[in-house]
DNA sequence: TAGTGGTCTAGACCACGCA
DNA sequence: GCGTGGTCTAGACCACTAG
């Protein structure tokens, strides 16, 4: 046998086992060959296989079971990964100028909503903003951001003039942990910077992130409804 | 050394390198050691520490380079993983009474905005339909879809009267790859059967779905802004 | 050219969970 | 029990690429 050296061969049996599934020769409850099975197919050591399974499993395209083997998992649909990209970068892929400007900035003790949108259990200072990002001078989006000054002190000392909260905080927090909610609702007067009808339908994105299961911040960017949508894609080829 | 059998050693290693990432410790942009160094560290096989720093890469923590090593990659806060449950299983899942109902059924070779919605090269006989969803027979979503024929020929003879065009899909097409789109629309009157108050906020999710590079379906979910909001999660440690 | 990750082997022992 | 996947080893050769 000719060894194809371009394409590892975990991948290659990967593929192989991906494609059976896709195609519908092995529909949802198949139980495909053990590892030991495979190995002998492919004429390889069980790791190899052992690792394309794995793949397959991570990518939901299978379920293992110790004993009972594994089987072709029903598929979920409805998943994806849904990409919100970078405000700055968005506007400028779409190749438009990108500004922004501040509206507000205050620091104050958290009141009881501001604990509720940061989920603190105790009310800290917090740093209270608000900002309008703007694509080609046209309005774009407003963010309304709490940021907790007992996560990140030196937030203090930021003035945000001329990078906004968002691209900052990435500096400042390397990783973290996050929950995106995202929801329709209505213009109203709080979003008179974005220049809209009352009534205009917005899409509103919500992000609450963590470090070390401190909370870090929250924030609620609204964009026109006609002017945005999120996009996501799923292939099972490709997830990872 | 106590072995702590509980958790695998790849998963302690991964762990432990996560945790100086996310701490701050290895800030972006630091090389981290390399496997044969934490082999050392760590008095286990490079296959070991291999499968950790493989599974860390795949999570996007981190990224590998032959000849110059590892390095901790910059976060990308704004990527999360959306899902989108089934409709039946969302509204049952909070406790609530799941009802369907049909609302048109038609066949007809694809117009040109049909095309456009399936991303058809050429006209094709289509399913077009539309439905209701209910929680607890309070109207929740409303389903307007399109189905190739050609893709899915026996959807002509498929009633649609006791399961819903997704639940029937999911059991005709194994696996395929989906494209999703959220926006905000306005209630209008083809949303009547939403009762909705016009200009009520509603959030729109389009699924555009293939079957090895054949489109099957698009589908556009309405509801309304104020009862519904698709919520996301990322944690780093969690994410497979 | 030499350092680094990518892949692969041919074994091994163990834990889980059906029978 | 005992079959199956989960993990791990101690090597090996190769491919890529930065210096």
């Amino acid at each position: 046998m000719v060894t194809q050296r371009a394409i590892p061969l975990h991948r290659r049996i990967r593929a192989a086992i991906e494609a059976k599934i896709l195609s519908g020769e092995w529909p949802p409850g198949t139980r495909i060959p053990t590892e030991a099975e495979l190995a002998a197919t492919y004429d390889c050591a069980r790791m190899t296989v052992n690792k394309a399974l794995t793949d397959l499993a991570a990518d939901g395209l299978i379920e293992r079971r110790r004993k009972s083997g594994s089987v072709v998992k029903r598929p979920v649909l409805q998943s994806a990964v849904l990409d919100i990209h970078d405000l700055k970068a968005e506007v400028e892929a779409a190749g438009f100028t990108y500004r922004y400007t501040i509206a507000t900035r205050k620091i104050r003790q958290a009141t009881r909503a501001d604990c509720e949108r940061l989920q603190l259990a105790k009310p800290v200072p917090v740093l209270a903003l608000s900002c309008l990002h703007l694509a080609d001078d046209r309005p774009f989006c407003w963010e309304d951001r709490l940021i907790s000054l007992a996560a990140v002190p030196q937030a203090q000392d930021a003035t945000f003039i001329h990078q906004s909260p968002g691209a900052w905080l990435i500096g400042e927090v390397p990783w973290s942990a996050a929950e995106h909610r995202i929801s329709a609702v209505s213009a109203d007067a709080s979003l008179a910077a974005l220049e809209l009808a009352p009534g205009t339908p917005c899409l509103a994105i919500e992000r609450r992130t963590w470090d070390a299961e401190q909370p870090v911040t929250h924030v609620r960017l609204i964009y026109p409804g006609d002017a945005h949508a999120l996009v996501a894609r799923f292939a099972p080829s490709k997830a990872g």
